[in-house]
RNA sequence: GGCGUCGUGGCCAAGUGGCAAGGCAAGGGUCUGCAAAACCCUCAUCACGGGUUCAAAUCCCGUCGACGCCUCCA
């Protein structure tokens, strides 16, 4: 039984899907326009392993993330930039596909887009006014009537009354209350716009979510992700907004990511402290990143610096480095050694389920996959087959999979590994004569230029790159 | 000011009533031509102050501190 922590109930409940073996994930994917940053990597990340687990414990995910592609940032940066504003976000969703894949997460079922909602958007917002919940202003804004929703503020915490004292928030004339907020934005000139009965004009930024949640997983879902900045007030917004138009509760379960620190602050567009996807996978294996997320919990703050990030990427080169094959010209290792190691990884198997069942505890599920790893090693050293090492290695194998990790570098010099080949080989060469000072040299040349190598005892030698 | 999360070794962190997981770093060893990798050993009484209990990092109260939200944000 899989037990997560509800933002909504703020404790763990069981998870119990609308429809057996089924779980309807809806998760809040980035507004396109500007270049996604390490923050909305670990966001993707976290339920990317979420959603792994829960296919791993059986269940069919249905997945669904959007892409935000009309809002006043699109619309002002590509006034700025002087492009086409689709075109801007077309480019931005692209990029941020390619990044999805480079980090190992997986495609959502389903990536809807606000402007490809539009008609279900309008008839949301039309269901909303004929029900009292919304009206129409003078200029076309059409706003959510927030004292008509009985239990508004209940996911974030808040109270209508607390929230007017002491607010920054302006009052605008043509708000019926200061929390109103907007479904329908009427469009200026020369903005992307829509027809609408209201007037030309553009969906509020809430909406399409609650449209595309309606449209395409039904009035009901299961788990809503996001990181935990979007508590308040998108997410307590499209509570508002679902509930009042079905009538039913909207999301049984709200999950939420904590946010990604760097030197102690949020990474965030408005504090311009950034380090772009990009920019990270220049440096990192896309690997690195979600071990730095695996390594902590997903609804706490993830301390981003040089040192957690080298102990993610030391942490997984262990990892892999266990699933090496056995020493050549081994003869085994005794039986109950044998069978002490495929009890283990029996054990393993067992205990990541049960810190995984409990709120994904990956650190923990990660805890139990290192004791393995040690065990494999030490049996390698003590002369076990591959065959003797396969349960172990295997069951490695299967749980580095479930939280998506690549256990294979994905990194290559391209055309440089074949002289470097070459390099090792010379230097096989050169060690075989005797040759130590030259052979020193060129492996410690090779390490600055970023290739580790291994000679065995058995005399082989292998390289990979850093 | 309000709402929320949290404070565990040098760093990242699990554990939420019964001898403090794991990773990284560091030091010492084994192995190695030397390394690397691997293995072994060493390294914390859990922000602080009270309280409950046979027993608390774990429950309660208080203090201090951090972070997030309250405005667009993963």
């Amino acid at each position: 039984m899989i037990r997560v922590y509800n933002t909504l109930t703020h404790k763990k409940e069981e998870f119990q899907p609308l429809e057996p073996g089924v779980v309807k994930l809806y998760v809040c994917g980035p507004t396109v326009y500007s270049d996604a940053h390490v923050g909305h990597a670990m966001s993707a990340l976290v339920f990317d392993i979420i959603r792994r687990y829960f296919e791993y414990r059986g269940y069919q995910v249905v997945h669904v993330m959007n892409f935000t592609d009309v809002d006043d940032k699109i619309i002002n940066r590509a006034n700025q930039m002087k492009v086409d504003p689709f075109e801007l976000a077309e480019g931005y969703i692209r990029d941020f596909k390619e990044h999805l894949e480079d980090l190992n997460i997986l495609p959502a079922t389903l990536n809807p887009r606000a402007t490809q909602t539009m008609d279900k958007i309008q008839a949301m917002i039309q269901g909303l006014i004929d029900k009292g919940y919304a009206y129409a202003a003078s200029n076309g804004d059409v706003y959510f009537r927030v004292t008509k929703d009985a239990d508004y503020g209940k996911l974030s915490g808040r109270k209508l009354d607390d929230m007017q004292a002491g607010s920054r928030i302006e009052v605008e004339e043509l708000k019926e209350h200061p929390m109103d907020f907007a479904l329908w934005k009427s469009a200026k000139p020369g903005e992307p716009a829509w027809d609408s009965p209201w007037g030309s004009g553009r969906p509020g930024w809430h909406i399409e979510c609650s449209a595309m949640n309606l449209h395409v997983l039904g009035e009901q879902i299961d788990i809503h992700g996001g990181g935990n900045d979007l508590i308040f007030p998108h997410h307590e917004n499209e509570i508002a907004q679902s509930e009042s138009f079905t009538g039913k509760p909207f999301a049984r379960y709200w999950l939420h990511n904590g946010m990604l620190q760097l030197s102690g602050e949020k990474m965030s567009k408005s504090l311009g402290n950034l380090i772009t996807i990009t920019e990270f996978l220049e440096k990192h294996d896309g690997d690195a990143m979600r071990m730095l997320v695996l390594n902590g919990n997903y609804r706490s703050p993830l301390s981003f610096t040089e040192e957690s990030i080298s102990a993610a990427e030391q942490g997984l080169n262990r990892l892999r480095t266990s699933l090496k094959p056995a020493t050549t010209g081994v003869t085994g290792v005794t039986a109950e050694m044998e069978k002490s190691l495929a009890d283990l990884a029996e054990i393993t198997r067992k205990t990541f389920t049960e810190s995984m069942d409990d709120d994904i505890n990956t650190s923990g599920a990660l805890g139990g996959i290192f004791e393995l790893v040690r065990q494999v090693n030490t049996a390698r050293d003590a002369g076990a087959t591959d065959k003797q090492l396969a349960s172990a290695q295997n069951a490695l194998r299967e749980l580095s999979a479930v939280l998506g990790l690549r256990m294979e570098s994905t990194r290559t010099g391209g055309d440089a590994d074949k002289f470097v080949d070459l390099l090792v080989e010379l230097r096989t060469e050169l060690r075989s004569q005797k040759f130590w000072a030259l052979s020193d040299l060129l492996r410690d040349r090779l390490k600055t230029l970023g290739v580790s190598i291994e000679d065995s005892k058995a005399g082989g030698t292998t390289w990979k790159w850093d």
